[in-house]
DNA sequence: TTTTTCATACAAATCGTTTTAAAAGTATTG
DNA sequence: CAATACTTTTAAAACGATTTGTATGAAAAA
């Protein structure tokens, strides 16, 4: 400590909490009457392996309980390359769907050591890769991402520079990274079915306009189900512009809903749209589902406690949190036997209530 | 690069994609033909100061920029001791109130460069204090949490330590640290009156029994209320407990339902406690609000879409979380002026519904 | 007794920065 | 012309750990 009188003799004496500084390896060690490099083997385990006395062992691991010793985690990662941090990059956490899988896959993460460092892009693809690129440069073991249509290029760099990646909710045909995610088609195929045996035959549809895979999918099992069972079908669809204020989206589906009278169901896209179409039918004054039927992707509390509860397609989200987390931590671990399962998709299911 | 033969010499001249490394200091420095040192100067608008030749100044600039060079950060908080990153603590990320909060924090943290750790204590104090220490060991810069009780402790810990700290949604009476949150006694007083005008006069109080200063302080307002306004008040109030699953909460609230069928309206302490509610009003075939009339704290989406809509005292999420990190960032500032702003009560607003 | 071998612990390098002190060269002054 | 003062850049220490190679002494083998 020569040179360095960063306290007095008496503060010294009496460190008060308030200066305290926090317990480093040196303190370890010179309360131990060893060198760094001691403490720091038998505290990873390595006291047997460099043979380090049972003695002075059990004395490292004393002082270091006593003082209550957690190593650096800067320090470490620095040094090791590892952080022991995910990045978890979602379109908006203020979304039920997605807070949700936060929630998952902290646990989850936890479980194992990990932390989360978490961020929304709201679907702005140079924001999303602004994200991949500092979360990189803050050292994150891996990533769990649910991307925007223009995060290819990041996420592929990541994936070529073997970065360990998992998908969720959405992926790219192309790429050949893991990705989890509720298979829409049949999702949606099942929804339609269950309006078509229902009798429903002029069902309209109401999605957005951004584009996405797991959107399109979910337009194609509409479009294909509407073709195979009926003769002419006759196909509405409403995209409804991203980021527009949500009053203004009540108003395009009250439009939409005016338009075309004729349409006895609608079968929205995910659950905000379903939440917006539920406030333009009660502007509209229509009634469920005799007026209109309602089917709507996602689960929601609303879909839930509303009379009548609206009949959805609910997504396994436990299910997909999990597999992506799994996935994650196993190509984290180097586990070879990942190959088969990089690429999953987890079954909906089809949650019958009173709007249909 | 003597002594370190990393790539042989066909690598070096042909980087693949695969095995770049990141790009350091170093590499800007040999890049540009000078020392690291001199290029973290540069970079950190020192370079005036330092004397360095603007003739230099530029080219290394142009070089860090043609390399795409980012500081790796972990490096960065060793060296400095600051993070630029800010532990969130909440009750359960995956509650509507908490995500939004955690968004708009997110929001105001990224504009002024700083990332977010999150973590839910699901109240479980052992497991709140565990994460205090965790993400203080992690190096961040400063902490918002909305603690459970047996975390005054470890909070009290940090404030001691001159960590930054701000509580949100809850705090702790004999501490001095600074919090922001809703004046809980006078959303409930107000929810209250608008009942009293109404006619309601057997109103029962629904809340939790985990006894924390919020909770009290709504209820406090209700009893309060009720012995102000009413002769000889017969307050009903049920405490469930918070470790219950839905059904059985649901269950429990309807058996207090029905043990005082004199109540003519019933006041709901969280919104997830509401939406239990709803759903045991639902069960019991109550008609609302001509049966029993209903007031909730919290909005929730599920309220406005409701028919009939559920009167309830909103929180303003986006002023508390707002008032919060910058709060927050004052102290990691250092800003001395932050004394009177220390405790903040932003006023809820009661949305009036057709519920009452 | 001298040389090997083992057991044990230490010393030093390293990760990628920042920051302070020092050095080297040029210009100015008395 | 020597001393002083600037300019400009470099060198080295530090942050707190991990990891590899080395040093020391004692016991075993030659």
């Amino acid at each position: 400590m020569v040179g360095m009188p960063y306290f007095t003799d008496t503060e010294q004496l009496m460190p008060s909490a308030l200066n305290m500084k926090r317990v480093s390896i040196k303190d370890i060690a010179a309360k131990a009457g060893v060198v760094p490099s001691t403490v720091s083997l038998v505290l990873n385990g390595k006291a047997r392996q460099m043979r380090i006395s049972a003695e002075l062992e059990e004395r490292v691991k004393k002082i270091a309980e006593e003082e209550g010793y957690m190593p650096n985690q800067t320090a470490v990662s620095l040094r090791t390359g590892r952080s022991k941090l995910l990045g978890l990059i979602v379109e908006d956490i203020s979304n039920v769907f997605f807070a949700s899988l936060a929630k998952i896959i902290e646990d989850k993460a936890n479980e194992r050591g990990f932390k989360i460092l978490y961020c929304s892009t709201d679907n702005d693809d140079e924001k999303g890769n602004d994200l991949i690129k500092v979360l990189h440069n803050r050292g994150v073991d891996g990533f769990l991402i649910t991307p925007s249509p223009g995060m290819q290029k990041e996420v592929s760099r990541l994936i070529a520079q073997h970065k360990p990646v998992v998908l969720m909710d959405r992926y790219f045909p192309g790429l050949s990274g893991a990705y989890v995610l509720a298979d829409n088609y049949s999702g949606v195929a099942d929804g339609m079915k269950h309006l078509l045996d229902k009798g429903y035959r002029n069902i309209g549809y109401v999605t957005n306009d951004l584009g996405q895979i797991q959107m399109i999918e979910r337009e194609k099992a509409f479009t294909d189900t509407m073709g195979r069972f009926l003769e002419a079908p006759d196909q509405k669809i409403l995209r409804l512009p991203y980021h527009v204020p949500t009053a203004e989206a009540v108003e395009m589906i009250s439009s939409f809903l005016k338009e075309n009278t004729d349409l006895d169901a609608v079968f929205f896209a995910t659950n905000y749209l379903g939440i917006f179409g539920l406030e333009s039918v009660g502007q509209l004054g229509l009634a469920v589902p005799s007026d209109l039927a309602i089917v709507c992707f996602d689960d929601h509390d609303i879909f839930r406690l509303m009379v009548p509860g609206i009949t959805c397609v609910r997504q396994p989200i436990e299910e997909i949190a999990t597999a992506a987390i799994d996935l994650l931590i196993r190509q984290l671990e180097e586990d070879e036997t990942i190959g088969e399962d990089m690429h999953q998709f987890k079954l909906p299911s089809l949650v019958i209530r009173n709007s249909t």
